[in-house]
DNA sequence: GCCGTTTTCGGCCCGACTGTTTTCAGTCG
């Protein structure tokens, strides 16, 4: 069983054990222990048969109760506490959650006086007037909620990074022209770059809020206003996204920068630690009694609990603070510590540019060299070579190569594993490359154990330098293959092939946990756009935020390095 | 249910907005 379904299960009992009105901290734990596991880039059921249930207990937020329950689940493959509490609701009642402001509350008052118990009868409820009347129920709130349902049916789940950003920019642009902004941050999960984003939250500065609020509230992107007070409105853009607004007084800008990134975990942790420095931390600055001896910068927040500043990309609540006690953050990989982008193609298969246009972009970025690393012939529909068309490039490459001073093209091809694992090309051709990024594109289907197999017997072959888009997912339209990513991350070590981190916004692959698994396991990693034009050679900067939330170092990355540092890590399997 | 340089028991982050309440509960982040 995997995390993510592990950490279902503890999902689940949250939310039921919130219908029932139970203790609220053990709620928390719940949650806590789910989003620990789900960010836990080990295996659950592994680190049970390595260690029992000491082990399991020495991961964060899980102690003796949810040890034994996740014991129980390995051994028996159920939980009889979750099938208990699935078991006093019906099935259907699950789609009522997640409803905009309908929280735990409401919902089981419906069920219980309405025997409301499926999206469909709350929305006939709610249309025909007869929620009304039930306590603290009014004619708003009964539109809200039809409102609510309407939003939950159009957008359905998140947006892209990439979207997100493109949809905040114009937001921020026209805010930072008023004269009563002073500063204007996107934060939340934009500024933690995490892969998908639910709202977009921007925090402004500004001795004046009101003016800002009547501003934000009446962009022509917004379709409609959820909430709007005197610091803080809520929208829903045209798009279906939401943003949210919140502006603070200028000298509070640190604590609010704070507090407005999140994660929401990472917050609780901080201000624990303040409550148990005898402080008090808020969006408003830090309090010690009555006294603000701080807030201006974000830095200060940490100071305050004696840790050193984190970066955004790290607040998940998932061990950074930790390591940050312990002097063991990492000195995370920089968009400028790249050098060059070692997958993009050309108009030799599917890409858009030609080759020399393609380098021309690359040197506006500032890097020292590129590959070309075009589709082999089982791709056909991605206009893939065969093994005399490859050879034509190469020469040709060859001849660009001797025109140009102080820039590399490195010659390669993004060649198809084929189903029983062996290569698109015969090795005679694979040593004519200097860089052989090996991928799925066919028969994603495949049993685990298979495809596992499958990938680890191109490892094997000495000129397969880098494993392309390892799980093959692309976010929101196709789920990973099946594969053993523990496997995967040994074989590669074994073998000396590295591993990539697509850059595409809907790869992003491999993804954070796995990057870091990657990272703990010693195995390298490259860093690549898979550009199929040369505008798309800028997707690095999402590969590059997926390595910093993996954790990564410039040393875990090859293209960090100079050419021939590089290309003595390409040739390192052949000799 | 978790957790411990104040604790193995008694704590567990903090505040804005809404709708319905005449002082607050529910929801959200």
């Amino acid at each position: 069983m995997d995390n993510i379904e592990f950490a279902k299960i503890f999902w689940e009992i949250a939310e039921f054990l919130e219908l029932k009105n139970e203790n609220r901290f053990r709620i928390r734990a719940y949650q806590k222990a789910a989003r620990n596991i789900e960010a836990l880039s080990e295996n659950l059921e592994e680190i049970y048969k390595k260690g029992g249930i000491k082990a399991l207990e020495e991961v964060p937020g899980i102690g003796e109760g949810i040890a034994e329950k996740v014991e129980n689940i390995i051994k028996t493959g159920k939980l009889p506490q979750h099938d208990k509490l699935l078991a006093q609701f019906p099935k259907s009642f699950i789609s009522l959650m997640g409803t905009p402001g309908l929280g735990p509350k409401t919902a089981i008052l419906l069920y219980k006086k309405l025997k409301i118990d499926s999206l469909e009868k709350l929305k006939k409820f709610a249309k025909e007037g007869k929620l009304r009347g039930l306590p603290g129920f009014g004619a708003k709130k009964e539109e809200n909620i039809l409102k609510g349902i309407e939003l939950k049916e159009r957008v359905k789940g998140r947006f892209l990074i990439s979207e997100a950003l493109d949809y905040a920019k114009p937001i921020v642009e026209s805010l930072k022209k008023l004269k009563e902004v002073d500063q204007i941050l996107p934060a939340g999960s934009l500024r933690r770059w995490q892969e998908t984003i639910g709202d977009i939250d921007i925090l402004v500065t500004s001795k004046n809020p009101e003016k800002v609020m009547k501003a934000f509230t009446s962009l022509p992107q917004v379709d409609r206003v959820l909430a709007k007070g005197s610091t803080k409105s809520s929208v829903v853009l045209k798009n279906g996204m939401q943003a949210d607004v919140r502006v603070v007084d200028p000298n509070t800008f640190g604590a609010a920068a704070h507090y407005f990134t999140g994660s929401k975990q990472h917050n609780i942790e901080i201000r624990t630690l303040g409550v148990k420095k005898g402080l008090k931390i808020s969006e408003y600055g830090i309090f010690k009694g009555n006294k603000r001896i701080g807030g201006k910068e974000e830095v200060d927040v940490f100071k305050a609990v004696g840790l050193p500043f984190i970066p955004p990309e790290l607040r998940q609540g998932t061990g950074e603070i930790e390591a940050a006690k312990k002097g063991k953050l990492p000195k995370l990989i920089e968009l400028s510590d790249i050098r060059g982008d070692l997958q993009m193609h050309s108009k030799y298969s599917d890409g858009a540019n030609t080759i020399e246009e393609m380098v021309e972009k690359a040197k506006q970025l500032g890097y020292e060299y590129i590959a070309i690393t075009d589709h082999t012939k089982s791709t056909r529909v991605a206009g893939g070579q065969t093994e005399k068309e490859v050879l034509k490039e190469l020469a040709y490459i060859d001849k660009l190569n001797s025109k140009l001073k102080g820039f590399r093209i490195i010659k390669g091809a993004e060649v198809d594993i084929l189903p029983d694992g062996s290569l698109d090309y015969p090795d005679a051709v694979l040593k004519e490359l200097e860089v052989v990024i090996a991928a799925i594109h066919s028969n994603f289907k495949m049993e685990k154990a298979k495809m596992t197999k499958r990938i680890i017997k191109a490892f094997q072959n000495k000129y397969v330098n880098i494993l392309s888009h390892p799980t093959g997912r692309l976010i929101g339209v196709r789920d990973p293959y099946e594969v053993d990513m523990e496997e995967i991350i040994k074989a590669a070590k074994d073998t000396g092939t590295y591993l990539e981190i697509n850059s595409f916004p809907e790869r992003l692959d491999l993804c954070d946990i796995h990057a870091k698994r990657a990272k703990e396991e010693g195995v390298l990693i490259s860093i690549d756009t898979d550009a199929h034009s040369a505008i798309q050679l800028e997707y690095i900067k999402y590969g590059v935020m997926t390595a910093r939330r993996g954790w990564l170092e410039k040393k875990d990355v090859i293209n960090t390095q100079p050419i021939d540092k590089l290309l003595k890590l390409l040739y390192a399997k052949r000799r």
